[in-house]
DNA sequence: TCGTTAATTAACATATTAGTTAATTAACTA
DNA sequence: TAGTTAATTAACTAATATGTTAATTAACGA
């Protein structure tokens, strides 16, 4: 069995599934009005393990409507992907304050200054 | 073969992996830096495998340099990871500030991050 | 040149994933 | 009650992921 961030972004690294996030940040849905944009592409069945799998990643919550099955996102694994992506904020950030900064010096008709690769060792 | 975020989801969905980002957050690091904190856990080539997965995700850039192989972190791969990411903030924002002012009206001193299932970092 | 270190490749085992079709469960409705 | 709709489960297949050990490549340095 994995750790519980692993099973997120491993539930993340599906297009039906993240597709299947997309509309229910929408809104509820029940089974088959996920499965609806995707029965040309795949059976009912595929679709239900597809939601397992959201569900078993806490992505999402499936609750249970006489004989439909609603489904909603769920916040907090969502919110786990954000907090571990905050601690390389700076360093995606970073590098795109470097590329505006590159940009400025390019952009104005000036000679760029360039001095790229610093030899190490 | 896959779309490119799903490979990238796919690359974080391991804690090995993850691990391997974070040491390059702090700095570029040959293949034998990244593999020390692993190998009691499992073999060099199993370290290769997983930067190699890291690589195709476009996560690290391994470049030459005699024998050795510095990587380093690519921040745009990230940058695709927090712009998906970014479509869901006002979701998951939404629920912590109804979380906090639940927990302020209950107990105004405490700020606990309540978990579901145990999530291990 | 020889031995050592750094890293990869090859060949293989095993587990997991993602899909299928067919059957089943459960609830509604005419 | 019989038929229909919603969804799941069972049983299976094929592909991919993750690890292993053994062999190989490449560069350094005494």
């Amino acid at each position: 069995m994995q750790d519980s961030l692993s099973q997120t972004f491993s539930a993340l690294a599906d297009p039906t599934r993240r597709a299947m996030l997309a509309r229910l940040s929408q809104g509820d849905a029940n089974v088959s009005d996920l499965a609806k944009p995707f029965l040309n592409e795949m059976s009912l069945p595929a679709i239900t393990k597809h939601i397992q799998v959201l569900e078993r990643a806490g992505l999402v919550t499936k609750t249970r409507d006489a004989q439909y099955r609603p489904c909603k996102l769920n916040k907090d694994a969502l919110r786990d992907v954000a907090d571990w992506m905050e601690q390389y904020r700076a360093f995606w950030e970073a590098s795109f304050d470097r590329l505006e900064a590159y940009l400025k010096t390019v952009a104005p008709k000036k000679k760029p200054r360039g001095k790229k690769n610093v030899r190490k060792k």
